[in-house]
DNA sequence: GTCTCTAATGGACGATCGTCCATTTAATGT
DNA sequence: ACATTAAATGGACGATCGTCCATTAGAGAC
């Protein structure tokens, strides 16, 4: 964001410890999506926001202009770190096979680091009044034109070896990318019956029948 | 409800066209529904309920003693629908293949009857604050027990024809639930390009895949 | 008609909502 | 040390929230 980096900062010192509206920033953006975690879309309020920021009440009007332009930020900033930490998780190099690439996105997509309560609960919150909330609509789309890419490229690999018609690399992107969603509402269903081994072999069946000799255990 | 049949009631006139609680409580929760798909849970309040539906803003508290025990009859009242629309739809004799009794399911979750734009917005808003409303969760599931039944036999006749292993019915049943999950959240996402003849070509090709010989267009 | 009972009304109520701003506090420049 | 500027505070404000109840209206029973 800051394009310019203040000259008179000395040191790699951030600031000055204190007044570091960056930081209250983001702390309220962390606060809005615990308060949403904890507590649902429905209750969560500018008071209930402060106080677990510990900021007070002003400070939303002042970084944001408003509830809802925080509700929107919090969005980008959940969304974009979910994929961040896709990228972190899933990306091989390229020399790894393309099975095993799309697996990595698979397991990444099911592993505690992104399907945990939290995330979950946020991630449902989000989408339930994305349909009447336009700016946090733009944040809960599933198909992130990266990840979307990333597992097309991976299945015209797989695809090409034989000769399979063209509709088949769509049908396999859009497949693996509905099922881990519904892998999902499953985890948000109920917890504790829910295996992310399990649901992961699933996925891999799925697929190992789509591309047959492929994704075999 | 009503387990008395009130002998002085005359003919099959209901009741007396005016003064009638049942309907009163159908309306409401009709118009919480409505509602709920218009603007949104969040915006979704007792006097915007009172005034979609025409009545008074006692009547929220006469029949159902709050708004939290209208949300869940709403909840509830709409799964019920919900499957209820899903059996007329799918419910073909037994003395159809296992393989069109699966398609006649998908097909009939991917209808405009059960996916159109005020259920996908309902469906998902009330999954969106089930994590913090105990009393909507339990009707914001998708695992009816009666549709898992339907299908994990229907899977189960096609799978023992051949020798398959005993976990291929589960995976089925299963990844076709999630797989609808999945469109429905496409639908949800972008109306516009979604085409339910593809949605359902698709889930067809990854059951094609996971039973050879079978489900061939 | 009168009595009785329940459905239905609509406003009162305190609590809480989100917004906004006068004020205070802290950091920087001179 | 003082002036300047930005960050941060916390309460005022009107609107709306959900609940509740005194009251009115309507439909049998007698």
């Amino acid at each position: 964001m800051e394009s310019l980096n203040r000259v008179t900062e000395p040191k790699g010192r951030k600031r000055s410890s204190k007044r570091d509206p960056e930081a209250n920033r983001r702390l309220l953006i962390k606060a809005t999506l615990d308060t949403i975690a904890d507590i649902g879309v429905t209750d969560t309020s500018v008071s209930r926001i402060c106080e677990r920021s510990g900021l007070s009440r002003g400070m939303i009007h002042l970084h944001f202009g408003g509830k809802d332009n925080l509700l929107t930020a919090a969005a980008q900033h959940f969304s974009t770190e979910y994929y961040a930490e896709m990228d972190r998780l899933a990306d091989l190099g390229s020399d790894a096979s393309p099975e095993d690439r799309v697996m990595a996105v698979i397991e990444a997509d099911l592993s505690e680091a992104l399907l945990n309560p939290r995330s979950t609960k946020i991630w449902h919150a989000f989408r339930g009044i994305a349909s009447s909330h336009p700016g946090i609509a733009r944040y809960s789309s599933t198909q992130d034109p990266k990840l979307v890419e990333t597992l097309r490229r991976a299945f015209m690999e797989i695809a090409q070896q034989n000769g399979h018609d063209p509709n088949l690399v769509n049908d396999a992107t859009s497949g693996t990318l509905a099922l881990l969603e519904g892998m999902w509402v499953n985890y948000l269903t109920d917890m504790q019956i829910f295996s992310r081994r399990r649901s992961a072999e699933l996925i891999r069946r799925f697929l190992g029948g789509l591309f047959p000799g492929k994704f075999m255990l």
